[in-house]
DNA sequence: ATGAAAGCGCTAACAG
DNA sequence: CTGTTAGCGCTTTCAT
């Protein structure tokens, strides 16, 4: 591939003037920046990134870090991210931690190998033991859930508080037994939708009865069965709250092999509004995070922190909504 | 951050053994390894990717461009490359194409400005007319649409005969007036389920009426759209052929909204095995493409490919399955 | 087995 | 406004 020696060569000038003519600098004599843009046309010219890269002693490129591409919620962000970078002139690079801390740790290390400009991480439960985001130097943002240190820049959705208004909603509408259906234990989002299911029930006068609280990972299979388990209790729940959308799949595929109907037999919340949740028989009840806005507010928040990397950290709280339908109303 | 020299300085030998001894090379004496390791752990070393990268002249990332994050279908193929390249050594960045040109050319140009060691994409409708990839000599592969220009590796679905094998299934089951709906003209895949949908047609005998065939982009609101116009006809079709999971939600919607039950009032199979198939009511009736096996084999055609460009191309197509679930079934 | 030194492609002082 | 030149951090000959 051309480098800029040879565009300089075939121009007749300085590969000096050429960097400056690529790079837009505006001291530039205009007809030698064209005789330059059109060598470099001719020869097909890329940049070379990490030369670049090297010399300038920085990257255009932030890294995001999720922990399952698979669910819409982090999608969500992702484009949100995405959105302020671009207009930024950043790229986006998507990385799928599977909430494994293995994966987690080597797209960090990959991430500082690269130079990149900043992470957007969204941590998985064991990223507080080893303190890792806080030892790299290169700035980062938490989003979704804060780091176990607690420090360091993050913006949130107040799932606590959303919790408490799905439990308290359904004792309202007259379930009494309810369950929560929550992620594993250390995962931030899954300990504060588990301690607003209880603010909830502590609001309405309930007892809190541990029997009723049941942890597994964020995925379909261990909801499923986790919800088989509650359903087959001998004082089995009326209703569950459920802590994410790809759980509230294998809830509701517990929920049919039993025969049981949503909102009429169990009623059923569970969080993020998935795409399909109006199409489900009857349609889900949900709350509804502002995922996207998370993402803007993230990238918005990386991009100040490298523009000034001594800025005090600061935490962003968004609020979540309950959307009622039907699976939380018993006729 | 710690460089090469700071740590041979402390290790009290030249750069050489270091970047030796950190590269694993077996000639280095093994006590001098150990004092360059532990050199390396108390300067809290990271090596400098551009740098390296600008040195080796390649860089072991790959670049996997695809058209839409949500999509399930499409992380599905994510992971799949994921996995294969992981175990390689690569790390793999997601770049979100949106079916948008222009995003799609930014990426291709970042891969090609970062010296990026693959890429695998999902081309756009229009990447034919700009023959972006073509041009670029970064190795690439095509998966689950082929360039426009036919030539290159790529790894395909036989979408066209799924999609006749749907449309018999249709009429099989007694369906008589079945419409499809389709991505856009000039997308492969919406091409070709199309081709299969009218291969299908002719096969039970029917007369392909183009007032039963809409094109939409792959999206929700779209199909929804086109859904309500084809149920608003004068003689509206009694099935649908759907083109993707993202589709079959709009559609879904719409003939909820003429109360129209699946299955029982119009026959519905749509593409693509998504999460919530099985939930909605009645579960839906569905073409289930190999996502995973797509990423994996793109993911291994593109790395023989990077170890000698100079094999011949090659195209893969894997076979999809009807999943016949209760949409297409009329009691 | 180790070290010295060149150089990957680019940008940014600095000089003119 | 343009050119010369040094050097970013690393790997890899080439000597030793």
């Amino acid at each position: 591939m051309a480098t800029i020696a040879e565009v300089a060569a075939l121009a007749g000038l300085s590969t000096a003037t050429v960097s400056r003519a690529l790079n837009g600098v505006p001291t530039v004599d205009p007809e030698l920046a064209l005789r330059v843009w059109r060598a470099a046309e001719e020869l097909d010219y890329q940049p070379h990134g990490p030369a670049r890269s090297l010399r300038r002693q920085r990257t255009a490129v932030l890294a995001l870090i999720i922990s399952d591409v698979e669910n819409p919620f982090f999608t969500a962000i992702a484009r949100g991210v995405e959105d302020i970078a671009r207009a930024e002139g950043y790229s986006v690079v998507l990385c799928n931690s599977d909430e494994d801390v293995e994966k987690e740790r080597r797209y960090l290390d990959v991430a500082a190998t690269e130079r990149m400009a900043g992470v957007i991480i969204s941590p998985t439960a064991e990223t507080s033991r080893s303190g890792v985001v806080g030892a790299a130097d290169t700035p980062f943002v938490a989003v979704d859930r804060p780091l176990p240190s607690g420090n360091g820049d993050c913006v949130l959705v107040d799932t606590r508080d959303a919790a408490r208004q799905a439990t308290v909603h359904l004792a309202e509408r007259g379930y009494d037994r309810i369950a929560c259906l929550t992620g594993p234990t250390g995962l931030a989002t899954a300990d504060d939708r588990l301690a607003g299911y209880r603010d909830g029930l502590r609001e309405t006068g309930r007892q809190a009865d541990e029997a009723l609280v049941r942890h597994s990972p964020y995925r379909a299979d261990g909801a499923h069965e986790a919800a088989l388990q509650l359903l087959d209790e001998l004082r089995p729940p009326d209703a569950l709250l459920v802590a994410n959308s790809t759980m509230a799949i294998g809830v509701l595929e517990a929920l049919r092999e039993r025969d049981l109907r949503p909102g009429r037999d169990v009623g059923v919340v569970a969080f993020d509004d998935a795409p399909w949740a109006t199409l489900v028989d009857p349609p889900l009840s949900v709350v509804t995070q502002p995922a996207y806005e998370l993402g803007t507010s993230a990238a918005t928040l990386l991009l100040s922190r490298i523009a000034d990397r001594s800025r005090p950290s600061s935490t962003t709280i968004l609020g979540a909504r309950l959307v009622a339908r039907d699976t939380s109303r018993r006729d």
